[in-house]
DNA sequence: ATGTGTGCAAAGCATTTGCAGCCAG
DNA sequence: CTGGCTGCAAATGCTTTGCACACAT
């Protein structure tokens, strides 16, 4: 099932943290944004924006930091800045294309083989979240 | 066969650029660094240093950027800052360990098969350079 | 000559950090 | 109460840009 806003609060107060608004709002905006990857400026815009809660963006880089150590956040490098999203999301490669920007996710069907030969290999475990794969789409690449 | 930083030189000769002591530091530290991938700051140093090149950090983002423009250089985010090489190496993936921070390279043998089958399911031509593959090493995954 | 390329300094971005006061516990 | 959390502002690290002067062509 899906987490919740309450399930990320739960888990800040189980690291033994106070549970604040700010904190509150930040974990409403990860949990009901389910599937997006959202960096830190949107989060804070969505946080205000959305919630009416007003809270300084260095904060949201603070719980969204004590999220990811809680290990209820991940976060990807996609292009400029840094997108975070829930960790229970099923493993997916984004391919970013560099002519027009869009990303699409590559079914995790296709990464499974490729990892385990790489891990069988090399021993390295990849964690395929965590960056994008540059390179040109199919659209762009017919023009 | 290698390419030379007279091969460079050339390359922005034939944009139509014209050939300063600033570029032709840039261009010989990236030929003599053939296989490495440096980012900008470690240029700058080198040209200084190895060269006795007197030039501008802004002037070698510059340079990489004419450079790359015009096809002979490449760049890559393997950590904070872009690393840069030249565009005949053959392709290979980066794997950062996240935890160790070592940089190892993943034969190209294995890399075909993963992105053909890329291109064939969503047509997406990945650059596998452009970003590492983040993940744990070996050495780091028995500890 | 002439406009391209340069150094310098300052601006941009995303992110981090120091600090004094505030509030969750 | 009391220390963890906050907003604020300033600092960071990488990269880009504006500008007047220098120099390759």
């Amino acid at each position: 099932m899906h987490i919740t806003a309450d399930d990320l609060i739960a888990t800040l107060r189980d690291k033994g943290l106070r549970i604040t608004d700010a904190r509150r709002a930040v974990c409403d905006v990860i949990a009901s944004s389910h599937g997006d990857h959202l960096d830190a400026a949107t989060i804070h815009d969505k946080a205000i924006r959305d919630l009416g809660t007003d809270l300084d963006l260095s904060t949201v880089y603070r719980t969204l930091e004590a999220l990811e150590e809680a290990g209820a956040v991940r976060h990807a490098h996609l292009g400029e800045a840094a997108v975070y999203h829930l960790s229970e999301e099923q493993p997916h490669q984004h391919l970013v294309c560099r002519i027009c920007g869009l990303t699409t996710a590559l079914p995790a069907s296709e990464l499974t083989g490729f990892l385990s030969s790489v891990a069988e290999l090399t021993g390295f475990v990849a964690d395929v979240e965590h960056f994008a794969l540059s390179g040109v789409c199919s659209e762009c690449m017919s023009r």
